[in-house]
DNA sequence: GTCTATATGATGATAGAC
DNA sequence: GTCTATCATCATATAGAC
């Protein structure tokens, strides 16, 4: 219906597991299905629809971060869940893959909305380390912001350790050992 | 056998600061000095030069995190070297990257060079999170070769949120986290 | 808003002379 | 081994009709 929200859908899709750099406005068209007017009267630039898709990817990461979440006891229960992100790393992460796509970092607005998604989910993995150690699930002595920002590399790193070998186990082997790090 | 020198050398920074995909044979020739036909006859296509370089960058990597472990006293303290790899982290790391680059995956030999460097780096790390336990300065209770994957990942993912974020600091609050964690 | 036709430059090469 | 010329294809649009 709204080929706007096709095209938008289609690129989500497509910058997320192929890159952005490496997809081309055609393979975009092609996946929604509209033609090169329709597509180019709503994005005027390629990057105009990177802009886009950086953001809602973003937004679409921290949503289903916090969906899994959700009805978790403790604060390490939520930790843990958000360590399952990584549960099917092979697709790669949502945004994750922006961070080495020079095309994504040639243009500030793309660069800015891919750094603010990441400080987003630090924030608030800070605040469920806080969480977890005012309820006794995680050691009180860890540093919350360090903490937060150790469990959001390993989970990042899961992408591109699964992805480099082809195979999820090693990305599984990544947050099951930061787990027990967490619980050591 | 000088020119063929110049290109790789040129081919594994340019590729690794800003892509296989999105650096192309024109770009390489130009910082390596030498001309297209050249360039062509040391490697009839870029996929060719693609699987030296990231054959190199992974012994290079492999070799860097070796030196910096070398003449530590105990194994923690290799494992803190380690982490340390991510000290500048803004460039990226030297075969993180391809993990997310469309042109490398598709390419089976280019798959597997990557895939092998990792394994090389997670069992390199295996053996010194033995060696740590063995002379008492790690936890004897952690999964060996978990515990490297995590911390393998940790700094693949403080390579990559620093480039997101564009600062530095993101990548050094991960590995402080990391580092707390291991010792907790 | 969408279509088709057209334009410009880059990419990844190949051909043949030296 | 290296050079210059050439080439097919693709990426990224723009123009104007409907």
């Amino acid at each position: 219906m709204d080929n706007r929200r096709l095209i938008i859908d289609s690129a989500k899709k497509l910058f997320w597991h192929r890159g952005y750099s490496t997809t081309s406005p055609k393979q975009v068209m092609a996946d929604a299905g509209v033609g090169q007017g329709s597509f180019y009267h709503h994005f005027p630039a390629k990057a105009d629809l990177g802009h886009e898709v950086v953001q809602e990817n973003g937004r679409d990461l921290v949503a289903s971060v916090r969906a899994a979440m959700e009805g978790k006891a403790t604060g390490r229960d939520r930790l843990v869940a958000f360590l399952g992100s990584a549960g099917d790393a092979l697709g790669g992460c949502q945004i994750g893959g922006f961070a080495y796509d020079a095309g994504i970092l040639a243009e500030p607005p793309l660069r800015e909305a891919l750094g603010a998604a990441f400080t987003e989910l630090t924030d608030l993995l800070e605040s469920v380390v806080r969480e977890a150690q005012a309820d006794g699930s995680v050691s009180a002595k860890l540093d919350p912001a360090q903490t937060a920002a150790a469990l959001l590399a390993v989970v990042e790193g899961a992408f591109v350790i699964a992805r480099a070998t082809g195979r999820q186990s090693t990305a599984d082997a990544a947050t099951a050992g930061a787990l027990a790090l967490l619980d050591g």
